[in-house]
DNA sequence: CGTTAATTTGAGACCATTCAATTTCGGTGG
DNA sequence: CCACCGAAATTGAATGGTCTCAAATTAACG
């Protein structure tokens, strides 16, 4: 099965955490989709959409955010491979915040009626769609501490802490280096801060040898000092162990 | 069926959004649950918990908060009477996340696992369930860029219209007098402001004639002008139209 | 009516912002 | 291969919104 292979990583993510039977899988594997790439910015979903579709990504990044009346921009979260965009769009009427491409990315678009039918006729697969959207919701929990309640040390350093520990999830080993495409604007939206001020703490983070980032090219040299730093616990990702 | 109408509440609600049938409508009236009263700031929830149970307000409210190691506290949304509190436990392993009860409060606690069979057996109960949860991310959403991108006026101003829309759709109309026992060290906490910039923020919405708030007593004088001061659009709260 | 919690006020300090200018980097075409 | 270009990163200096720390006042409660 050389074409449904694009969802085997996401089924393998499931499986760690739901018990999946062989009947599930194949249905899994069985959905429809078809693939789309998508450039640096690129919107793949827009407030306001009433989309018939959920994009899973296969490759790349891509991160959610929404626009201020005054034009100022809030980033609400990152996603990366296996992780579903807009799974929550295939309940909700209408998209409330955009998502774009973070770098040159392909996902795998299916059909919503096609994944509210798996989910209708199986258990294990509908837990494991709810799952997901109830970590996306953990997520956003802890950054609203992480905006409201750190400074900027400390919002930075816990971002890198957590997209660190998921792409480890995924498979990108260690303490990288990863390639990793977030300009500083871009962090700077994700933590409440500028992009000036970003610049200043990144190179403070650098300064005291807790990270190496230049070039979306992002090594870990102190985990243990990062996570103090960022004031991380990675219990709010829910994670399986490995 | 004196005894069941606690739950009643909580069916219309969800009759508003979904199309729930007689024998849906019935099987959530006939939950098993007992009733528990928490008194201001009681811990309904703790970080770290595995609660085989769900709390349902009856009356009252309560708050989601994490602390930080320095002690710092963020809240991180408020609920009130027909919202469960802790829906998502029922799916994930661990609380991530405290929830307090704000003033004097009842609650319906539901075992966990007739909440789980009941919507393994009822779609319609669970697509409700499913979709709280959503609403519950989406306010997460908001609440990051409010934190996260607007000054402090505007932060006091969003959370107020936040709770006076949602206030609305249980009931409590119009312009209030609402009854809001929120602190100002817990607005302060919930915008990630200190008590004291909250308290003068507060000021300077009540000097500009936009409200009116004193002894627990919420009152909206002009509500465009607080939208306005709020960059407020009820959108990300996906209410339906009464 | 006493006691504690909550609100209010003032002044000074600081973290992060603003605004501009400069440098570096990645990609492109000559 | 180098010149060029726009985007991204970096630097500096001044400004400002919010915080900190205390103290005073008011409200809530038994």
């Amino acid at each position: 099965m050389p074409e449904s292979s694009h969802l085997e990583p996401l089924v393998r993510r499931w499986s760690k955490r739901c018990n999946l039977s062989d009947g599930d899988r194949e249905a899994l594997l069985a959905l429809p989709y078809t693939r789309k790439t998508y450039g640096k910015d690129n919107y793949v979903v827009r407030e306001g959409d009433r989309t018939g579709e959920c994009n899973l990504i296969l490759r790349g990044f891509a991160y959610r955010q929404k626009l201020l009346s005054d034009g100022d921009r809030q980033i609400i979260s990152f996603h990366i491979p296996t992780e579903f965009i807009d799974l929550q769009n295939g309940l909700l009427e209408m998209a409330d915040h955009n998502v774009q491409s973070l770098n040159q990315s392909e996902m795998a678009v299916i059909p919503r009626s096609a994944l509210i039918e798996l989910a209708d006729e199986r258990p294990a697969v509908r837990l494991a769609m709810w799952v997901d959207t109830l970590v996306d919701a953990s997520i956003f929990r802890e950054w609203v501490v992480n905006v409201g309640r750190r400074d900027a040390r400390a919002r930075i350093a816990h971002l890198i802490c957590e997209l660190v520990v998921r792409l480890r999830s995924i498979g990108v080993g260690g303490n990288g280096p990863f390639d990793l495409p977030i300009t500083q604007e871009q962090m700077a939206d994700a933590t409440g801060l500028t992009a000036v001020h970003t610049n200043r703490t990144l190179q403070s983070l650098r300064r005291d040898g807790l990270i190496q980032l230049n070039g979306g090219s992002l090594s870990i040299l102190d985990w243990d000092a990062l996570c103090e730093a960022g004031d991380f616990d990675e219990l709010y990702l829910h994670q399986q162990p490995m």
